[in-house]
DNA sequence: TCTGGGGTCCTAGGACCC
DNA sequence: TCTGGGGTCCTAGGACCC
């Protein structure tokens, strides 16, 4: 029984984001940022010339003036709503769906073996494009290691359309040769210096290497995606979204912080954000930590240090998370340092259901909790944001991070919608 | 001045038990 | 005196992804 998968990714998808609302910036050098307005995150193919993947913009400061790169905060209210209608899309042609990331999907097109898989493809492409606005490349192949594969050939070479298939393809040897091993799905820094150390260069070296040699140095991931490039399928598709194991809210500051009321505010906020998270997947933690770095670019004093604590019973209510993620950073916190990030984690999540008989029993009255916290993430959910919140997570922020060029939430709020020029 | 954030999986090795 | 061997659980750290 042969399986096909896709995989179909935006093109540079916060760059696309900006420019689906405003056109001016189509074939101009842009560039989106990361949190903080740090690093390029993601680049127009304008921009690549010169700004490169991740690289911290004030270092580029001369060429985005010379060029006129057009920079931007990033704007995730903005990118992911574009990614649900990207994806409620390509829901449309298969349901056998995998939302990878943000900005990529896996499709599993079992069954089509006899369609023209290059034409299908380019259906895709070209109703994303019509529906969103947004350009995708789509690549095919027997196991989603080789999609990743053909959808990079697709990304590397124009003249296919944005479309490719390896699937049965009789060139695939040919193919994989050409393909450098840093570029596989799965082979990171550590191992192209392993692989490339021994001799292997290219995919279809690797997809040739004695599995001995993989499993020992590799261990059964690297494995699986030897077996992948040879055309076994090792990694399926997940329909359904696992639920998260660990969740973790954290930021960088915007300005140093010294002082501990400051950093009580921000680990206030993590923790009442990491708590909307967890919520959300219906579960509760038994676990939380806090963590608090300095900034290991600058020279002076560093101080990198976390502490963790196991919560009286699993629970999900923001303030518990809040009084624990205090006591622990009042006991991490040292002052004297210039402090550059905190934040709070919370780990040994089960599902709230899980442990409701339990709770029953407790001297605590948890259904007067969970619906504060329904109620709250109710109003915050319809009425945006922080319309309540808690008054420890700060009013001012002088922590918060900076968001300098960011632009309108075109599609999730009334005040920054587009406006069309009557002519 | 300015360097992101949020995850998962696997293994080795120590502690401990019988 | 003899100091084995099998097993589990936990944690730290390394690897990867976008």
């Amino acid at each position: 029984m042969s399986r096909i998968y896709a995989l179909v990714d935006c093109n540079s998808f916060y760059v696309s984001c900006e420019r689906v609302f405003d056109p001016s910036l189509e074939g101009k050098p842009v560039v989106v940022l990361s949190n903080n307005d740090g690093c390029a995150v993601s680049r127009s193919t304008e921009a690549k010339k010169w700004i490169p993947m991740g690289a911290p913009i004030h270092k580029h400061t001369k060429d985005v003036i010379l060029h006129d790169i057009k920079c931007f905060s990033s704007n995730y209210t903005l990118y992911s709503d574009m990614s649900a209608r990207v994806m409620s899309v390509l829901n449309k042609f298969t349901p056998d769906i995998e939302i990878y990331s943000i900005d990529e999907a896996f499709l599993s097109l079992k069954g089509f073996e006899r369609r023209d898989l290059q034409e299908y493809g380019e259906e895709i492409r070209k109703t994303v494009l019509k529906w969103t606005g947004i350009p995708v490349s789509v690549g095919i192949g027997e196991t989603k290691t080789l999609a990743k594969v053909a959808n990079r050939v697709a990304k590397k070479m124009p003249e296919l359309g944005g479309v490719f298939s390896i699937y049965n393809n009789p060139k695939r040897d040919e193919i994989l040769s050409r393909i450098d091993v840093s570029d596989i799905w799965g082979i990171g820094r550590a191992y192209t210096r392993l692989l490339k150390s021994n001799g292997i260069y290219s995919a279809l070296e690797l997809k040739n290497t004695a599995d001995t040699f993989i499993r020992k140095r590799m261990t059964v991931v690297g494995y699986r995606t030897a077996l992948e490039l040879r055309g076994t399928s090792c990694i399926e598709i997940e329909n359904v979204e696992p639920e998260k194991k660990e969740i973790l809210r954290s930021r960088s500051f915007g300005h140093d912080v010294f002082e501990l009321n400051e950093l009580r505010e921000a680990v206030s906020m993590h923790a009442s954000r990491a708590g909307e998270k967890l919520r959300q997947q219906n579960s509760v933690a038994r676990y939380i930590s806090v963590f608090l770095k300095t900034n290991k670019y600058k020279d002076g004093p560093q101080y990198n240090n976390s502490m963790g604590t196991y919560l009286p019973e699993p629970t999900s209510y923001t303030p518990d998370f809040i009084k624990t993620a205090h006591m622990l950073l009042d006991n991490l916190y040292k002052p004297g340092y210039r402090y550059k990030k905190a934040g709070v984690m919370l780990a040994e999540i089960c599902p709230d259901n899980a442990v409701q008989l339990n709770l029953f029993y407790t001297s605590r009255n948890l259904a007067g909790h969970m619906e504060i916290m329904d109620a709250m993430d109710e109003i915050n959910m319809v009425w945006g944001r922080d319309t309540i919140k808690y008054a420890s997570s700060g009013i001012k922020k002088p922590w918060a991070m900076k968001r300098n060029m960011v632009s309108p939430r075109y599609t999730t709020n009334w005040n920054e919608l587009p406006i069309t020029k009557a002519s």
